[in-house]
DNA sequence: CGAATCGTAGATAACTACGATTCGGTGCCTTATT
């Protein structure tokens, strides 16, 4: 029944890290590394993601690198390494002395080290590529992957070129690790990271002992109170996210007058600061930690009870991710969300960015004019960018088609007919080179004339691509915070996971939402007609029980009605105005479709069968 | 997108009202100056 590669991978294991059982998913996952295949493993936190590339570096014949987003998280898993003994670990970052990195580049041109540790953006400097493409590289590894997708488009565009870094380290097979990534997530990591026909292990999104609630509010001092007032009974410890630092600072002031153990933790924190506060917490020190999204990466505290947020985050991945911090060791522990709709704006801020027509139009010409490819430093030069900035726009212009990055750097490729090819012949420019194809066209005819014109608008369109995505996200949480159906089945249905009509563990379910509308919810459900949290006890439970009846007499939500329209999630589908797209969900008489150039979409099923609005173009079932 | 802050005009002493402006989240990496 075992494979030798499965007796072996065990017996490392066990002889060399002391680990009596492999998990199948671990198993599986390592099986794919030692065949050479690309790798994408979707794991919980906690099921010993970092094994899956340890065992294989005790038996790859060369050193494994490990690209991993924050320099605190690659320092623990160089701990954890020293403390098995098992294997060499080596890291290169800014953070640490000059001398230890000079040190750390002895060992592993000696190749005497056999785990690498950097951030995507060492990957970017030459020298670097070069030196570990000269001890030829057996695996890259690129932990937390979902940074590729969330992070890489505007924030850490070097996680975008890993594709490219990959190529010039003589193209190892890649692993791609990660916790936390919807369908759409999934395929943008494999993409970029030019992954080819990729193993991919998914286990289960779902965690029962999670309670989910939603409390609604208009006014914004009511919502603060019952921010104050549920952070200090709810059962401790817990976290808080709050949207701003300020209001972080605020809220974990207030606590600490309230005399809980309180403390704030964000960017603009002092370093000393951070990690006081983030080891308190660990050590148990602290009741309540207050934070922006900057905290929680690499957390992995067992017995968090509740994560409270102060606003809707932008993202139903982002929550996820952030309340699955929440009861680890499995007990019950609680997910709540003050939700107001005016705080999504702020979210929506963030999504819409800055187009930046000048630094795209100075690149291009510089590219233009160079007859030649040119390397990153020198554009850096010539354009007057920062590191960061040059990445993103030269990923915008190459997914537009204008531009091509090679080992040399970074050449000129041309106009609007070079774009169009691109995306239908090249796997990693991909879909946006069509859609910005398409946009660019609409964009400006007069302007496509000249090259470098024509350039910039097939950026700007595919930035805009991205960017229409970010904000059909934020309507995903909007989505999430005002459904009047099981919150479970929605949030698992994001992820693409089926889910039972009830899961009786959220508010809804358990009659205690807040929900309802005052009228009945048209599509956008009830965002206006909401009250504070005192009032709504009292009428939900009524209200509920009609409703939920309507729907089943309108033949949605069950199982069989699902069965019933050609639309399962996972079906490829295409619209006639916003094209090709994914079915993520269906369920209450809705589908929700991912589509490539818009984003989240959800349809009411009634209608799209009714006006054809949908061709169905696969089955995965087939 | 929305909240907070700033500035100025207007009507009259100490403000208020309202338009304009600014600010808001995640982390790598600089690499010369105290």
């Amino acid at each position: 029944m075992f494979t030798l590669t499965s007796r072996r991978l065990r017996r490392t294991a066990q002889q060399v890290f002391g680990w009596e059982r492999l998990r199948p998913a671990q198993l599986e996952a390592m099986k794919g590394v030692m065949k050479g295949r690309d790798v994408l493993a979707v794991m919980p936190t906690g099921a010993g993601k970092s094994a899956v590339y340890q065992v294989p570096a005790v038996l790859l014949d060369g050193p494994v690198v490990v690209v991993s987003p924050l320099i605190a998280l690659q320092r623990d898993q160089m701990q954890s390494l020293l403390g098995t003994g098992a294997l060499r670990a080596a890291a290169v970052n800014s953070a640490q002395r000059r001398g230890d990195t000079e040190d750390a580049w002895d060992r592993i041109s000696a190749s005497t080290v056999d785990v690498v540790f950097l951030a995507p953006e060492q990957l970017a400097k030459d020298d670097v590529v070069e030196r570990l493409a000269a001890v030829r590289p057996r695996l890259l590894v690129v932990d937390e992957a979902h940074c590729v997708s969330s992070w890489g488009h505007d924030f850490r565009p070097e996680y975008l070129r890993l594709g490219h870094a990959r190529e010039k380290l003589g193209r190892p097979p890649v692993l791609a690790l990660t916790a936390n990534a919807a369908a759409p997530v999934r395929r943008d990591i494999a993409e970029r990271l030019g992954m080819r026909d990729p193993v991919q292990i998914v286990a289960g999104f779902d965690r029962p002992n999670i309670g989910l609630e939603v409390v609604a509010f208009q006014d914004e001092a009511a919502k603060d109170r019952f921010v104050l007032e549920r952070s200090a009974v709810e059962e401790k410890p817990g976290i808080v996210y709050a949207a701003t630092r300020k209001a972080a600072d605020a809220l974990a002031a207030e606590l600490s007058d309230l005399g809980l153990s309180a403390a704030s933790y964000h960017a603009g924190c002092a370093a000393a600061r951070r990690s006081a506060v983030q080891d308190g917490f660990l050590a148990g020190e602290l009741d309540v930690i207050v934070a922006t999204s900057a905290f929680g990466m690499g957390i992995d505290k067992a017995n968090v009870r509740f994560v409270l947020h102060a606003s809707v985050p932008g993202s139903l991945d982002a929550y996820y991710q952030e309340i699955g911090r929440a009861g680890r060791d499995g007990a019950p522990a609680r997910a709540i969300l003050a939700y107001r709709s005016k705080d999504l704006g702020l979210q929506r801020f963030f999504a819409a960015g800055t187009p930046d027509a000048e630094s795209l139009r100075r690149v291009a010409e510089q590219l233009r004019d160079a007859g030649g490819a040119v390397g990153a430093t020198k554009l850096r030069a010539a354009c007057d960018l920062s590191a960061t900035r040059l990445s993103s726009v030269l990923n915008l212009l190459e997914e537009a088609g204008a531009v091509r990055t090679g080992k040399a750097g970074s050449r000129w490729t041309g106009g609007a007919d070079d774009r169009a090819r691109d995306g239908n012949g090249d796997g990693t420019a991909g879909r946006g080179a069509a859609d910005a194809a398409d946009a660019a066209d609409a964009v400006d005819a007069e302007a496509a004339a000249d090259p470098v014109d024509a350039a910039v608008q097939g950026a700007l369109a595919v930035d805009a691509t991205h960017r229409s995505l970010e904000k059909s996200r934020v309507e995903m949480m909007r989505g999430y915070a005002e459904t009047l159906d099981c919150r479970r089945r929605f949030l698992l249905g994001y992820f693409g996971e089926a889910a039972p009509d009830r899961c009786g563990a959220c508010d809804v379910c358990t009659g205690r939402a807040p929900g309802a509308a005052a009228e009945a919810p048209g599509p956008a459900g009830a965002r206006d007609a909401r009250e504070p949290a005192r009032p709504q006890r009292a009428f939900v439970p009524r209200r509920r029980g009609p409703r939920r009846g309507a729907d089943a007499a309108a033949g949605a939500g069950t199982a069989a009605a699902a069965a019933a329209h050609p639309y399962p999630p996972g079906a490829r589908v295409r619209h006639e105005r916003w094209g090709e797209g994914e079915v993520m969900s269906d369920g209450d008489g809705k589908l929700t479709v991912l589509f490539e150039s818009v984003g989240y979409r959800t349809l009411s099923l009634a209608v799209v069968t009714d006006k054809r609005l949908l061709a169905a173009l696969s089955d995965p079932a087939a």
